[in-house]
DNA sequence: TAAACCATGTAACATGTTACATGATTTT
DNA sequence: AAAATCATGTAACATGTTACATGGTTTA
């Protein structure tokens, strides 16, 4: 129950048609909540007839037209209340452990180079993700949005690293064999 | 397409039931690709439709009844194919990251508390990767097959390590507001 | 005017979650 | 004999993925 909150949280920090949110999601939000323009269009169907959004009144409602939706009193309430409730942590789910588990049992040939190629991957992430730090984040914005916000690309930043120090390890060692 | 995979990997390590994988799915397996029973009993349906597993001959097949399955020449196939097979690095998908990114928008009242829970959570995890890779991980083991599972517990490890520090430096950074 | 792109969608399917159902075995 | 537990499932629904459809606008 996340993608409706994260579409709430987009529509809040500024009104957007469905491909404009498309397109934020590949971008800022997408960096720890992606979803494709299907999800986000069928999602703002059920977000609009549920009340918590509405059409900008403005354009005719045509196919082939841009519809521009914006975020009710309900729907903010709804993510006022979302934000705050408790939830556990998710368990970790990541095919690429699996990946490794199964090499134990049937053999590593092949995982060896995906796990380069994902090196190579992370590392463009994490370059990715210091660059925007530099950009956005310089030491005088500290206002608690910017606070609550940096939080947010450091965790990024860091799980990146993560992984980036985790492959370069298990690569070496597979090497060592 | 993971957990086929999983449960596959699962049934080499050795021959179960569903129950039985349910439990392994609950521990070691569970670490990094957790599952119900739900989805279990319904994948050893279709990898069994499929004739990439078979019930072991042995127990008359009844409701209430224990059915092992073992891995067929086909499904063990399979699971080389998919190891070896690229595949790319899934994009982030966090809640707690999204309800920080919202917080910014409609204020941190609720989260905070639920950071701090967060903490314990990991801690306690923590400790139990780290009671397990001393238990089952001395360094005389160092076969390429420990070498691999020791290297997915690491990642279990370091992960949990990046939410402690990260959970602490938040917290610590919200407290100063 | 044809091709490329913008914008919104449908359909089918795979995967994951939650609640419930049912028979067999063990324990009290 | 009732309760707890073992074991296998069904049903309904939510979420995520992949492929395709369609109309409007810009550009070569």
């Amino acid at each position: 129950m996340s993608l409706p909150h994260a579409i709430l949280t987009a529509l809040l920090e500024k009104p957007s048609s469905g491909l404009e949110l498309t397109r934020r999601f590949d971008r800022s939000i997408g960096y720890f909540w992606s979803a494709t323009h299907q999800q986000i269009y069928r999602e703002l169907g059920k977000l609009e007839r549920d009340g918590l959004i509405r059409e900008l009144p403005s354009q005719a409602p045509a196919r082939g037209q841009k519809k521009e939706y914006e975020v009710l009193p309900q729907g903010r309430a709804e993510l006022v209340r979302w934000t705050a409730a408790p939830q556990d942590p998710k368990p970790l789910r990541d095919p690429l452990l699996l990946r490794l588990r199964s090499a134990a049992v049937v053999g590593v040939t092949g995982v060896d180079d995906d796990l380069r190629r994902h090196l190579v991957l992370h590392r463009r992430q994490l370059d990715r993700y210091l660059e925007i730090e530099e950009k956005d984040f310089p030491p005088e914005k500290n206002s608690e949005v910017d606070r609550l916000q940096h939080a947010v690309l450091r965790a990024g930043i860091d799980l990146e690293t993560f992984w980036v120090r985790w492959l370069e390890r298990t690569i070496s060692e597979l090497d060592d064999a």
